[in-house]
DNA sequence: CTGAAAGCGCTTACAG
DNA sequence: CTGAAAGCGCTTACAG
């Protein structure tokens, strides 16, 4: 037999209105017990090893300790449930949540206002949706405007949104595309290419730092050479199918394509780490001496970055600051309904040996 | 105001207890209900788009439809909460916990006996931990005892535990070696040593790898050194800390001590992949060609094996697998309570460069 | 400061 | 086949 709230109430002879008093002090604010009271029922329920039950503690509309996350990628065609990038933010996520009393929980695609209604998570950690470009725009639009006007605690990463105000984590991509160029111009690359997701949505990072880095090569009086500028399907480039392993696929046909074509490249910005590999992997084949031939330069700085080889010059995003900065966020929100707030992370240059 | 299930009784002209029935058929077996009136309700509810309260349904003792996991590794100096190793691991049970309408909740280390007490989970998956040669090993004996006795459903991944039965899916550990020095005899290599984890407790996977290679260098007459048998502490290693980056460092360290003694090794097998990036860092750094000077082995087959340079040999375990059959058994003990079963995985030789 | 009692939304014997 | 009612373990006005 489980214990419940009565066989405390006997043991410290009491009634279970005053033993469900003496536990929930903090939440109820101003409610008086006396000191001697108060022990009573601690020492009562130590002894008996008593834990409120949980189901009952949720239909009351108590919290539930516990905080939902949806990794869901808007396409179907990936198969893989965790990325290497999604692996780093569910560090921060998993062990901040974990130091604050809070359990994880994986909330499925589509699944997430209900379980936000029915307070079976008191907050909400959105990753890898992309909200932009996306066609469930509408209906997404819908439900971050409800949420906000339930005032929800929810959180948003790393996918930009401004048709209607929402929190979120990101990333600052222009100041990361600074330190590319930086980088770039220390080093004395001229010829400088990209090569982000070959499909025909890419993601909102992917595209803004092709068109920043386009910006700031100009700007620097670089030469900007539009066919080694490459995101998205189009201009010869078939679209990439994605079977689990999450664009090492593009890094290898764009390579593919750009090498074929012979565009001069010294330098290829890739729009994350796991494209490089692919990119590493197709100069491998083909005799191209990374970084004597040419330069890459990638994002993210994925789980053992720097364990290839040649280790991955990248533009570093603290992804596991990412996780427990949302859990903070989160629990501040559940503190204060009328709190809001979004962060602009910058991130940093990690030089290895690929650029 | 959510809807409950008066709204739908209403809506259907018929007692909650029918709706109520209505929607747990399967479950109660052979109640009868009226095709007409299973129909009339029907409708109500998806009319009134009716999903029963989660609190209430906890409160009587109904499913959960959540399984947990815990992923807390034994030694508290691990502050990666998700290994490459339980990333792929999850990758699957993830998979197929949506596919069967489950979710999946990260359960603290030492929560996992209440968590199953209570009904808040149905099943649950045990992930990473050293059950042998673990300080804890009573207490945890003790809980999966009376996890057994109340027949809960609960399976161990990878952990070799032989006191008590528990259910358990591990890799043939033994399989893996003999294709391991398959393959060895096939590249004719002589000069076999084995690196494992340097620390003062290994896994017992780590030590029976180990143990296993010496034995079947044995039988096919080739030498065994015993001093480039390196698993654990001692013998002038020191222990490695281990900060976030689990086991790169034993790599680097280990093949630090091995090459500087000088001791002749033309292939060396290590305890899991990660181990053989630090193999292959302190390689690059000091010049030894693998596997031109000596070749690697690996063991586990980690997300991107291949694209690292050299692409890793490895001794696959088809971990994404491992997490499926892990919710289907669950699944499966769900229904039938005196149902329990173990399983022994045969991996797979992966052959790349390095070996 | 403490207790008695209503009620959260369900399920399940128990009648009929 | 269907319904009325008890009860799961809590919290929270409401009295006192």
């Amino acid at each position: 037999m489980r214990v419940g709230i009565k066989d405390v109430a006997r043991e410290a002879q009491v009634s279970i209105g005053t033993v469900s008093k003496v536990f929930n002090a903090k939440s109820s604010g101003a409610i008086k017990i006396s000191e001697q009271t108060r022990q009573r029922v601690h020492e009562a329920a130590s002894k008996l090893n008593y834990t409120p039950n949980y189901g009952a503690t949720l239909l009351r509309g108590q919290s539930t300790k516990t905080i939902g996350f949806t990794i869901a990628l808007p396409a179907e065609h990936n198969r893989s449930f965790l990325s290497d990038y999604s692996k780093r933010l569910l560090d921060g996520l998993g062990d901040e949540a974990s130091r604050n009393g809070y359990q994880l929980l994986v909330v499925n695609d589509k699944d997430y206002p209900y379980y936000m209604d029915t307070n079976r998570i008191d907050g909400l950690v959105v990753i890898g949706y992309s909200l932009d470009n996306n066609p469930r725009e509408k209906e997404m639009s819908a439900i971050f405007q409800r949420f906000n006007d339930e005032q929800y605690p929810y959180i948003v990463i790393n996918n930009l949104f401004d048709k209607i105000p929402i929190p979120q984590i990101n990333v600052d991509t222009f100041y990361g595309v600074e330190l590319a160029v930086e980088h770039i111009l220390k080093k004395g690359y001229r010829h400088v290419g990209f090569l982000g997701e070959i499909t025909p949505n890419p993601q909102r990072h992917h595209t803004e730092r092709s068109t920043f880095l386009k910006d700031l090569l100009n700007r620097n009086n670089l030469p900007v050479d539009d066919r080694i500028f490459i995101n998205g399907t189009g201009s010869g480039i078939p679209e990439v199918p994605r079977i689990a392993q999450y664009s090492h696929a593009d890094g290898y046909h764009g390579m593919n394509y750009l090498h074929e074509n012979k565009f001069p490249i010294d330098c290829l910005v890739c729009g994350n780490d796991t494209i490089s590999l692919g990119v590493f992997k197709y100069a491998r084949e083909h005799n191209i001496n990374i970084p004597g031939d040419m330069a890459v330069i990638g994002h993210d700085d994925i789980t053992n970055a720097e364990y290839f080889s040649p280790s991955i010059t990248t533009i570093r995003q603290p992804l596991e600051d990412f996780g427990r900065l949302a859990v903070n966020y989160l629990l501040k929100k559940m503190r204060n309904r009328d709190h809001s707030e979004s962060f602009l992370i910058k991130p940093e240059l990690i030089e290895r040996e690929s650029a």
